[in-house]
DNA sequence: ATGAAAAATTGATATATCTCAACATTAAAC
DNA sequence: GTTTAATGTTGAGATATATCAATTTTTCAT
């Protein structure tokens, strides 16, 4: 508790787990954003942002993390990317029509800084390095989708599936054991297949010996034979 | 030939063929734009720009269609969707890599402009308006390919055979009976399948009465039915 | 601790989809 | 116009994938 309040009451201008973009900001419109923003602590499957609501700010994720994914058609989700701490999200939806283009829900307990809109809009009008580096980090979740894209309709399930571990384990956490933060459901609805079909490629990959599962962590055993997996598709 | 030279010396402050977007520059803006472009004819099936490419220009079409699409695994294309005339073509290279990530081919004879990307990003940091209005419209991309990705993964084969006639109709020609621009192999491209299930595909909708295909053109019979079975998917 | 709910697992079966191979038609090149 | 190449068509068979139903394990609230 004594946590929440610490964080909470943090200004931007000490802020460690800012990130990037708004590093590039100075003193004063620090000091403007600092004023204008709510930070908000969210538990594991809270919904942080649901998709269709009006956007009235964008986010910063402090600590924590999250799954970022668009809800389509009955009830299914695809899963899009894991937002970790000190990622931006801002999304189409900013100078398209103002609302929110996908869900965001927390899988692990979450900090999250919700900056209002039109101050953020304000500082990228004026701040050239700003707007450019917005562009740069909106512009690389725009390729993340192409590739995603690609990936999810001209592979077969092995390789979507050796691509998701392997984008968990290059982009999110970095090393060969990490943390299971995604159920097997959460798991197929990153790599577009059943949750059967999930359940029954980890058992494969298991029995083959390129991961393994124990009390909740997977470790990449054979990180070659997954990236060949992933390339053969 | 003589309509070649009297496209490519008419000057922007001229055109009639323009997208919305630099619609917005006021007259020095557009004769600076004009001083730094480069105005190519295409015929049909030569292609305009390359995915991987060093993207020297944006690109705006004047008359023609043109697919654009992700080249992926092993040669298979993903067409993320028609250019159409007017139509303003940036990408997320703009501000990544300033490389294109996408390629893009003339199905009719072509006419487009290049427009020096120094130039572009310039007038981009000077004319708010502009500005605002290419982020709109890189917006709106994006949740094209949003959307496709969600139909592309989330529906059976009749579903997206229906949204791919659906978009033609919709989108790009918005009248039920039109040219048949692309190849069996292209619908296929557009719909994530293979070739021959987009014949079987056609087949049935015709044997349904749904569409009609004669002489190089497609006519929608049934447009409700269609709507329906994208909707059922 | 206990029971209820949610998630994971499994194998059998049904279905969707692709691949292959053979052939027909159309467009392009000479 | 004839030949050649590209595109379109078809059905059969193989394969990938989803669905279903039954069971186990885990998680969570009381």
């Amino acid at each position: 508790m004594a946590e929440y309040f610490e964080k909470s009451l943090k200004r931007c201008t000490d802020c460690q787990c800012m990130s990037q973009l708004f590093g590039l900001l100075n003193k004063e419109e620090l000091e403007f954003v600092d004023a204008n923003k709510i930070h908000v602590n969210f538990k594991a499957g809270e919904t942080i942002k649901k998709q269709g609501t009006f956007m009235s700010h964008v986010l910063s994720v402090n600590s924590g993390l999250a799954k970022l994914y668009l809800e389509g058609i009955e009830g299914r989700s695809a899963i899009l990317r894991i937002v970790k701490p000190s990622n931006f999200i801002g999304g189409p939806g900013i100078y398209h029509d103002q609302r929110h283009h996908f869900s965001i829900t927390a899988l692990l307990d979450s900090s999250v800084c919700f900056i209002d809109l039109q101050v953020f809009k304000k500082i990228l009008s004026t701040n050239q390095v700003f707007a450019e580096e917005f562009l740069k980090d909106f512009s690389r979740d725009v390729l993340t989708v192409y590739n995603r894209l690609i990936y999810l309709t001209q592979k077969q399930m092995p390789g979507r599936m050796a691509d998701a571990l392997l984008y968990l384990h290059d982009e999110i956490f970095e090393q060969s054991k990490f943390p299971m933060i995604l159920s097997r459901f959460e798991l197929s609805e990153l790599s577009a297949m059943s949750r059967e079909s999930a359940v029954k490629l980890l058992r494969d990959f298991q029995k083959e010996e390129l991961i393994r599962i124990s009390d909740h962590e997977l470790e990449i055993l054979d990180i070659d034979a997954l990236r060949k997996i992933s390339h053969i598709g």
